[in-house]
DNA sequence: ATGCGACCGGGACGATCGTCCCAGTCGGCG
DNA sequence: CGCCGACTGGGACGATCGTCCCGGTCGCAT
């Protein structure tokens, strides 16, 4: 029997995917919670082999419970629900140590098929999930400096060059060129269109 | 009996709002769909009294769905469901129609209190959701002429001035002083500022 | 040791931007 | 009718920005 624990702030979520489950052999749901916090301790208590964890939740974001679940006990699968379209927090759940993920609008059986996955140590990657993380890793590779990445972070906050340079300690003129560099970098031909592709590279 | 109709495109909250609805009594969901486009098709066919709309579809937005729904038989009651935070869709949903509202997070029963509402045509507002509309309304005023938002919208795009220009058929000049009284309104120091201004108030 | 790359910056130049002040047209409203 | 506000732009000025080209200091790897 495969004991599942489901974590999201949403009750229709956690309604719809314990009837998704009640029906397929060898699963139970054997405790749900409303957030991040409530699912740490519930894993604790209820020593569940798969927990299904929403990524958006009020308290705790998904990724920090998962770390938090993990640290307590490193046997649990942790299968990340998600919708489209949030790759930084995709990959931050990765790194968090979840085996797979699942995209909100599974059909059922991907839900079961995910958990059984999940339950034997393989991990469920929704093939469009998988793209997105892939195309993540393709869009990352602009191979910016720490000092390049720093500035565009600053430059995404809305700060001039002499903020910045203020900020970092060092020359205005500095900024300018590491800021230059970085926008032919990005494809970048201002520092407006720096700060929006930060903003979109989840570089906030 | 209430008839209701679920659309939504993730098959979990379909099955969750089914089960949800169908311990009470006197409500019998009579049809759900996947997608807005769907959703119009089955609103005709099965005759609801009230259906429950996901805002955020892939194929037929969910405004526009009320819209179409409504335009095919106005004694159906669309009751809108939304997640946090997004308050233009929130507000574009009642110009297109909608009853009232419905938080993802909502507890069962308030559920099954708003679709009793509906059917009964009170407007079954979320407290919350509520809160988002007023808000949303407060947090608008910067009193934008069109041209200024316009215009903002080509900031955010990351368009230079003279780019602007051209693709609005004016000058240069006017775009500068225009977003200049624009930027004044908005609380920005520059272009950069209020493209990120931009997009984050959903002037995308 | 020699080279490479990150990091720091000055000089210089033109482009772009932000701002203020002014002035014209046009449509709506009292 | 006159007034106002949106929209349009020119002039002018200083500030900021983007770019190229130069020089320097580190630390790290070959």
């Amino acid at each position: 029997m495969i004991r599942v624990l489901l974590v999201d702030d949403h009750p229709a979520l956690r309604a719809g995917l314990e009837s998704m489950l009640s029906v397929a052999d060898g699963l139970e749901v054997v405790a749900s919670a409303a957030g991040g916090r409530e699912g740490v301790t519930l894993a604790a208590s209820s020593r569940p082999d798969v927990v299904l964890m929403d990524l958006e939740m009020p308290d705790l974001d998904g990724a920090a419970a998962t770390r938090a679940i993990l640290a307590a006990d490193d046997g649990v699968r942790v299968v990340v629900l998600t919708s489209f379209g949030d790759r930084p927090r995709i990959l931050e759940a990765l790194d968090a140590g979840a085996t797979g993920y699942l995209l909100k609008d599974a059909e059922p059986e991907e839900v079961v098929r995910a958990v059984r996955a999940a339950a034997n140590g393989d991990a469920p990657l929704d093939p469009r999930a998988a793209r997105e993380v892939l195309s993540a890793q393709r869009e990352t590779p602009p191979d910016l400096t720490e000092r390049e990445r720093e500035i565009l972070t600053l430059v995404a906050a809305g700060h001039a060059n002499k903020v910045i340079a203020l900020r970092l300690g060092i020359s205005h003129k500095t900024v300018r060129n590491t800021l230059s560099a970085a926008c032919r970098k990005i494809g970048a031909t201002d520092r407006t269109q720096a700060a929006l592709w930060a903003q979109r590279s989840g570089l906030a």
